[in-house]
DNA sequence: TGGTTTTAGTTGCATATGCAACATATAGGG
DNA sequence: CCCTATATGTTGCATATGCAACTAAAACCA
């Protein structure tokens, strides 16, 4: 055992009631959410979100990408986007090529029916996700996403 | 086709800029989040948070509860709940008991195990929520908690 | 009372997921 | 150049999940 110890300190103390209560309203509020958009989506027989946001990083990048570029922004694993790569394909939503650069792996690009899809997907997700906003407004939306950020310690959200 | 129309405003309008930002962070770092504190749970060997919930929503009743009393707190669906009780019973930490008043369902009450197992979860989910938290400051996390509760529509969260 | 509707909870089956092991290609170092 | 280490994806298998169909008890109601 230590002989000495510079402090007394509790070893790992508990949260505040403050960061309790933060803690239990972020999961409760962006389960609420989510769920109700994950909800008009599923009612509108549309693919699931992540589908949704697949699609969109696919198109933002504006070239064939590879899945590991995606896997961070999509904050996923490389064997879970393998999969949903695989279901999309099926789908025909977009497509695997090869990749000069890298023979280990491909590029992902959406089909003509992908970018209708996103389109189509667009028009549920976005008013499904202001009816389940409704209750703030643009200011405090910006409060929020700006504490979030600090919370979640990224600096400059704004340029993505 | 309607003859008339009161107003000329799109049907449904895109979500603004503040609330998409709003959103986006509140997807992006709630997952963070949770997925920090639920690394920390698996690194430790301890089983999910949605097991810590439901002991501790029992814990808190303080006499046997209900499966559809704790789906509604847990925003869980009931075949959801009842395959996890299945699980939780199986490791010894729960039992079904039979319900005296509704022969349909049953009681829910932690076994001392199962007291054990939360307190030891806690001893890794405070630290790991303190840690996954510590870039915001009291007032900032009651201001955070203030605007989410908003956003979800709750009144007077204080009391749970 | 007898019949219908609701509520509480479970389960069969198809699909999805996590994990560890795998295949293959590139990068790095003597 | 060869040998090892690392990076990129994929996959077998066990487990978990969603959905719809199911059982059974309670509530309603005529």
């Amino acid at each position: 055992m230590p002989v000495q110890q510079q402090r007394l300190e509790p070893v790992s103390s508990s949260p505040s009631d403050p960061i309790q209560r933060a803690w239990i309203a972020l999961g409760r509020i962006s389960q609420s959410v989510q769920m109700h958009v994950a909800a008009a989506l599923k009612q509108a027989k549309l693919p699931d979100l992540q589908w949704y946001t697949v699609l969109w990083e696919l198109e933002r990048a504006g070239r064939p990408t590879r899945p590991k570029d995606l896997a961070v922004p999509l904050f996923i694993l490389p064997y879970q986007l393998s999969r949903l790569v695989d279901r999309m394909e099926k789908e025909g939503l977009i497509v695997r090529i090869d990749c000069e650069e890298d023979k280990r792996g491909h590029l992902l690009e959406p089909t003509d029916k992908g970018f209708a899809m996103r389109k189509q997907m667009w028009a549920v997700y976005g008013p499904a996700m202001q009816q389940a906003m409704r209750r703030i407004a643009d200011p405090e939306a910006l409060k929020l996403a700006e504490l979030l950020y600090r919370l979640g310690g990224v600096d400059n959200p704004h340029g993505s």
